[in-house]
RNA sequence: GGAGGGGUGCCAGAGUGGCUAAAUGGGACGGGCUGUAAACCCGUUGGCGUACGCCUACGUUGGUUCGAAUCCAACCCCCUCCA
């Protein structure tokens, strides 16, 4: 895998990475002369990144592997502004003290992914807010608002979207293009980057920033985007029950990490190895050919890749160790999420419902109490049918812990 | 600035004085069938109580009424057309 200057453009071809690109050819001719620097975007909107941003960040590994440089751009000035594209609302604004919040959290998540450091196709991050926070409005407007065309950005469909769909668009928000645009500038002037990625809805910021060196500093820049990941069944990748997969584990657990990519579609497995694991393709070919219930295979494979990628090693096998315990065999494996049991009430019996409560699964006593109505809880496998039935220290097994299980796929164990 | 339309539960979207905790669809969750899949079938989907029940909810705040998501007033926000 980590051949010298291998062909970037064809192993994001063939793994299934790419939407658009500005020029391929042109681009397939730089990355095959030599190592060259590329960057991605990332907005400190939220405190981690979740799997939603895992196509980006697999590029810059592929670029690293590739024997490329990738840039991590921290977007700490660009948060304060709120990119617009692909959405129909405007973004909540966050203060100085949350992005910086956000950005500590989101930097954590690379070093998994990426090697940093100073040589040449090691990773480096850099944060906008160093060029953005002092910019000069009339000098800037001079100097760069007179290269940039109004009509030709009102024409990029992450604006067009906007005004089609007659949702409003700030000035402020139609700026973010503009200082994306100013970003690759700056980039390409710092750093010789020369290369942006990013998802399809970053194109016309991406493009914008490509005019802008032509014109300015007559560079040829280019932009690759990938496609937006969508499940088979046609949803937005990354949402589950409790909320974003999040790539961080305090957040997500490495466990519900794993069991998030056992459980994807069939249809999935084969585009998600590619994508989200550094499995050669031959490999990849030979497990998307598993039929039946065989495919579950390569979805175990599939998990624990990428739980390796994102976690390490140990917790991936750890993860799936604990998920063969519980699934394979029904036992109470070690590294099932844990809740406590108070060891008072315990002795007297506590109602089965309130222990429900107690694991995380239901939000309220009325939902614990319908999950049992239904059939769907059981307290060491065997199924609860009565809501107030007492837990007991009987219950404890030789551990002293209590398996609790809600559904086929969610389960616990109450320790004292 | 003028005229008109609208803000309902996770989302979409009915309702337009009591029968409405609020139709219907989607999503989500649980059950069945399976392979921890898809499709399909069934159920659940504001909180508290085992329960006849109580409480909180239809942009915000007041008001009319025995009774309001539904009527009135003011305010906030969104949209359309005109200037």
């Amino acid at each position: 895998m980590n051949t010298q200057n291998s062909d970037l453009n064809g192993v994001l071809e063939d793994r299934q990475f790419i939407h658009q690109i500005t020029d391929r050819d042109g681009l397939a001719a730089l990355t095959a002369g030599g190592p060259v620097t590329g960057y991605i975007g990332f907005d400190c909107t939220a405190p981690s990144l979740h799997v939603g941003s895992l196509v980006q960040i697999m590029m810059l590994r592929h670029m690293q592997q590739c024997g490329h440089k990738p840039i991590v751009l921290m977007g700490g000035g660009t948060t304060k502004i709120g990119d617009p594209s692909g959405r129909d609302e405007t973004r909540q604004l966050l203060d100085d003290d949350g992005i910086a919040a956000n950005m500590a959290g989101i930097k954590k998540v690379f070093s998994n992914f990426l090697k940093f450091g100073n040589g040449p196709s090691d990773a480096v991050m850099v944060n906008n807010a160093d060029w953005l926070d002092d910019l000069e409005y009339i000098p800037f407007l001079r100097e760069y608002g007179s290269h940039m065309s109004v009509n030709r950005m009102m024409g990029f469909e992450s604006v067009k979207l906007r005004l089609d769909r007659q949702q409003n668009l700030s000035f402020l928000e139609f700026n973010y293009m503009v200082l994306q645009a100013y970003d690759f500038l700056e980039l390409s002037r710092r750093m010789d980057c020369v290369l942006q990625l990013g998802g399809s809805d970053q194109w016309g910021n991406i493009v914008s920033g490509i005019d802008l060196a032509r014109r300015l500093d007559s560079k040829t820049l280019y932009g690759l985007t990938s496609p937006l990941i969508t499940t088979s069944s046609g949803a937005k990748m990354g949402k589950t029950a409790s909320g974003a997969v999040w790539l961080d584990a305090g957040q997500v657990t490495p466990y519900d990490y794993w069991q998030f990519w056992r459980s994807v579609d069939d249809a999935d497995v084969g585009r998600f190895l590619r994508l989200f694991t550094d499995l050669p393709l031959d490999e990849i070919a030979r497990l998307e050919s598993l039929e039946g219930s065989e495919v579950n295979a390569a979805k175990v494979i599939l998990a624990t890749q990428a739980t390796t990628l994102c976690h390490g090693a140990d917790a991936a096998s750890a993860a799936e160790g604990t998920a063969q315990k519980t699934f394979a065999y029904g036992a109470a494996a070690d590294g099932l999420p844990t809740f406590h049991l108070d060891n008072e009430k315990l002795a007297a019996g506590i109602p089965a419902f309130e222990v429900v409560v107690a694991s995380g699964f239901a939000k309220s006593n009325g939902e614990a109490r319908k999950l049992i109505r239904g059939g769907g809880v059981r307290i060491n496998d065997v199924v609860v049918g009565d809501e107030s039935q007492a837990v007991t220290g009987d219950d404890l097994n030789s551990d002293g812990q209590v398996k609790l299980s809600v559904g086929k796929k969610r389960h616990a164990l109450g320790i004292i």
